[in-house]
DNA sequence: ATGAAAGCGCTAACAG
DNA sequence: CTGTTAGCGCTTTCAT
């Protein structure tokens, strides 16, 4: 058995190459300041030494961490957790190349019942020096913590606008839900279809107000009458199927555009129940593109959560570097993804 | 706008106390060894200055970070994602629980057609001394990782079996997938089926053929014929309608038990085809409990993630307080989740 | 272009 | 039980 021998430090190396020990930290961080010489005879001895910095002491030194904190909501809508997977690795790899890891944490366990702490977790992992700045993407809940983090001088950016603070002037991401659904909505029309059902949920939900507002500008601009053919309901299966067997009753609409693919399945079931074809009899779609959608050929709406990631990281360097650059504010389009059920 | 004055270090709360620097150190770390009266005016010191210790001191002090690493794989099989979700919560909570937080990375991008390095990302971040441990969890592509980290001396435990190596050491914990086929299987079997089939994955996965073995094991257990009863297809939703079609040409199974949610939902679509009720006519299990699953209602083995997640952060402390304490191995039986498609 | 000195904030080791 | 000393490995002055 080997003995585990410390790694090698910059004293090791800067020992190996015959230089001092600044030499070879600026080998690596200032490479420019070397003659070609050295600076070769440098990254032989590093290569040779298999030499790694020791971020500890580099964090402790440069009161920088390199790392961004994400903290994970104990699990949100039903619908908004597929979206999470997707995000989180499209942040990690946006955030690798330049040089950032991404560090999860929780908010600790909320009491039933309890409003979870929103600050919760953030202020420690930030004054600790744990991390250099976060993000954050739960501002569908409004957002104390933006207020909180900027009080605290706190660097972050935002995957969601600040929906109730239209003084705040932090960085911000966002997917543009109502153009996603007016996209939906036009697809349909550009179908055949005229009576096109809204189903959404229950008001209270800026994510949910806007998406509807899409179906509504897409409808009244296209000068399709929009009475009795929306429906705002629970985000789930039950109730989607329920809303969507009462609209077609009432006033038989032969689409509908859904605020989730939560609904969307909900419909897709009051038409088997009737026997009718999704798709050729009536046209559904989705939001969210999630795993539902694409095993069961569920049209929806797709964000592009990649895009958003890399804007957030654009943003994060940006804030890191205090550049006096403006404030980023990017509102980005979604996609559709067309699928079986709007043919 | 107030001036972000710096933080608090130890010697400030020192002086405001009266004490030396390291019996403030000592009333954070070892508070047993103050006197109450000197530990409360600490503590009123920490207090009044919202002190919270410089992590990064710390970790250079101590040589350890109280990060664990953990490495997203670029998306792997449809089914496996969702599991990562849950996991990935669970691990973060389990983890909080002992002080630890975790650490997202990458391997990098792989190019098309590439292998992705097994050991991309890990060796940095460990030697840098970013990481203390990491959890592995892409076992099931046989285990180049774990073999190179126990060679490299860096501690880290497994989400999932050293199917190809009966003399690794480290610690590992798995989900029983062949307990969770077989209690599937019985379960649809005391509904009164007999003639079930087995709808798996195509030879070459070790954890398909655990889950085979389940099936198998409960077949014959109880006297009951396999012969004509299996088919092994790739993991889609077509490929799975296309396979239960020739089974239920070939030999009429009343039931079908399959390795993922998604063969499980092709069964569904090919049930509808034919006019059969998924449940009453012919009973469909799935596995690891999607959103698909639990949309469409379908039964589905589910895997006890937060109770692995539990482990691994047992076993990491193990590891890692190199208590001479032997190696943990640990399987987990899943439960079922019990839904219309299996009454 | 390279080197020497200082110190980031903390805790291990030892002394009292 | 508390204080003193030393140093983790690195980078930022400032000289040369």
């Amino acid at each position: 058995m080997e003995n585990p021998r410390p790694p090698a430090t910059l004293a090791d190396v800067a020992e190996r190459a015959g230089v001092s020990r600044q030499t070879v930290s600026n080998a690596i961080n200032n490479p420019d300041l070397l003659r070609a010489d050295t600076l070769a005879r440098v990254m032989e001895a590093i290569e040779g030494l298999g030499y790694t910095p020791n971020q500890a002491a580099r964090h402790l030194r440069t009161r920088t961490s390199r790392l961004v904190g994400l903290r994970l909501m104990p699990a949100q809508e039903f619908t908004a957790n597929m979206a999470m997977d997707r995000f989180v690795r499209a942040l990690v790899e946006a955030a690798r190349e330049v040089g950032y890891h991404v560090l999860l944490f929780s908010g600790g366990p909320v009491a039933e019942g309890e409003v979870p702490d929103p600050l919760g977790g953030y202020d420690d992992l930030f004054r600790s020096t744990s991390v250099d700045a976060f993000v954050v993407t739960d501002t569908y809940l409004g957002n104390p913590q933006t207020v909180e983090l900027t009080r605290r001088r706190a660097p972050f950016v935002a995957f969601g606008r600040p929906w109730d603070d239209p003084d705040a002037t932090h960085p911000w991401v966002d997917v543009d839900g109502a153009a996603g659904v007016a996209a939906a909505t036009d697809h349909v029309r550009e179908l055949g279809h005229e009576r096109i059902a809204w189903l959404g949920w229950e008001p209270g939900s800026r994510i949910g107000e806007d998406r509807r507002a899409g179906w509504y500008r897409s409808m009244t601009g296209h000068g399709l009458a929009t009475a009795g053919l929306e429906a705002a309901v629970p985000d789930t299966v039950d109730a989607g199927r329920g809303a969507a067997a009462r609209l077609l009753d009432a006033t038989g609409p032969t689409a509908f555009v859904c605020a989730s693919d939560t609904l969307a399945v909900g419909v897709l079931h009051t038409l088997r129940d009737r026997g009718l074809r999704a798709g050729s009899d009536v046209a559904v779609v989705g939001f969210d593109d999630s795993q539902v959608a694409q095993v069961m050929g569920l049209t929806s709406v797709r964000q592009p959560l990649e895009q958003v990631a890399v804007e957030l990281v654009a943003a994060l360097v940006d804030v890191l570097s205090a550049t006096g650059r403006p404030t980023r504010e990017v509102l980005l389009a979604p996609t559709l993804a067309i699928r079986q059920t709007s043919v």
